[in-house]
DNA sequence: TAAACAAACTAACGCTGTTAGTATATTGTA
DNA sequence: TACAATATACTAACAGCGTTAGTTTGTTTA
């Protein structure tokens, strides 16, 4: 009754908006109908449960996060990549804590669409090392460095874990990616051997 | 009726082990009750509620990690003591990682307890450094490196966010621990300008 | 206009953390 | 030893959660 033509993205743009304002934690599905004045039952209308909810949320936000990644390397080479990249990140996370938060949630389950979820995920960081001359093996490891480094960073600080010191964050991650580069830059050096 | 003289300790052990046996995710206070033969309301005599609970597991937690972390650098310095400090580190976590993640749950708010834990979790790798020329402030931001990636390393990993290459994580690992010797390094040469 | 479909509804189930009120076993004290 | 106090268990209930079944109703298609 008093049907407004809801569509599955409509819903998946009101979960989006709802996490983000009032954090991850405290979402539920019957506060989500609310927002949109439905019941929680007629929600199954259109998604299939929570998890799914979740997952495409989890797309969502990777797909932003690796536009706002691209976007930041564009034109850019070596050390003035990696260190742009590395601000998109961190700048997402800072930003978008609550939707950052909801990646780590997805099921990685081999599956076609996380499969590719995974492959967007890295795509940044790939094309950002294509300056530097390394082997397909030395990349694979690199890439896994660069994201432990953000993911740890944003998800420390986010939660709290490095209030013991006032020193500014954003400078000890300048100095994370600085031990990145060097890394990058010793790799290089390696490779030709 | 039928009395066991449950003390408080009982029950925070019984919850680490049922954590542990069942993963954080599926843990309720119901399913922990039923564990020791008691309701889930019985419980409230011995601790204050959940958030409680989690609070003490967290410390738990943190004090087995820094244990793991002392023992581990004893009588070592330097390459030595950071390699084996991030080998202590990463093995807690690939070994409990449902106890690790209830660390990050920790809510750090201002807070007696909380702020001896915050330094609880910093303590091993400051004596790590100690092997380093470094001033205080390089080591406060340095710390915060460290920590990342290995936090980083560890919940990407649980998260199942490595798997898009087979390679072996532990050498991935092990290379972001070179990068971080090596800031450390040059740090240190910064330091005596 | 009738049939099919989509999107809403109500009611309920089993789960969760939590509280109030009650009974009983253990402990401390006179 | 007897009595009071305390601690530990209980039952019953509440509000919230995700989810399902069955039903009504508005919209679209034939």
């Amino acid at each position: 009754m008093a049907r407004q033509g809801l569509t599955h993205a409509d819903i998946i743009n009101a979960a989006i908006e709802l996490i983000e304002s009032e954090g991850l934690h405290s979402f539920s599905l019957r506060e989500l109908a609310s927002r949109l004045h439905i019941k929680a039952s007629s929600l199954y209308n259109h998604i299939r449960n929570m998890d799914e909810l979740y997952t495409e949320i989890g797309y969502y936000a990777i797909s932003e996060l690796k536009k706002a990644q691209l976007r930041a390397i564009e034109g850019k080479e070596r050390t003035r990549a990696i260190e742009a990249l590395a601000d998109a990140y961190y700048r997402f996370g800072k930003e978008r804590p609550e939707i950052y938060k909801v990646i780590l949630s997805l099921p990685m389950v081999k599956n076609d669409a996380i499969h590719k979820a995974g492959f967007d995920i890295i795509e940044p960081i790939m094309t950002a090392m294509d300056g530097y001359r390394l082997t397909d093996l030395q990349k694979r490891h690199l890439q896994r460095v660069f994201r432990s480094i953000m993911h740890g960073f944003i998800s420390q600080e986010e939660a709290g874990c490095f209030r013991q010191f006032p020193e500014d964050t954003a400078e000890s991650c300048r100095m994370a990616v600085r031990g990145f580069i060097l890394l990058l830059e010793i790799s290089e050096k390696e490779a030709r051997i």
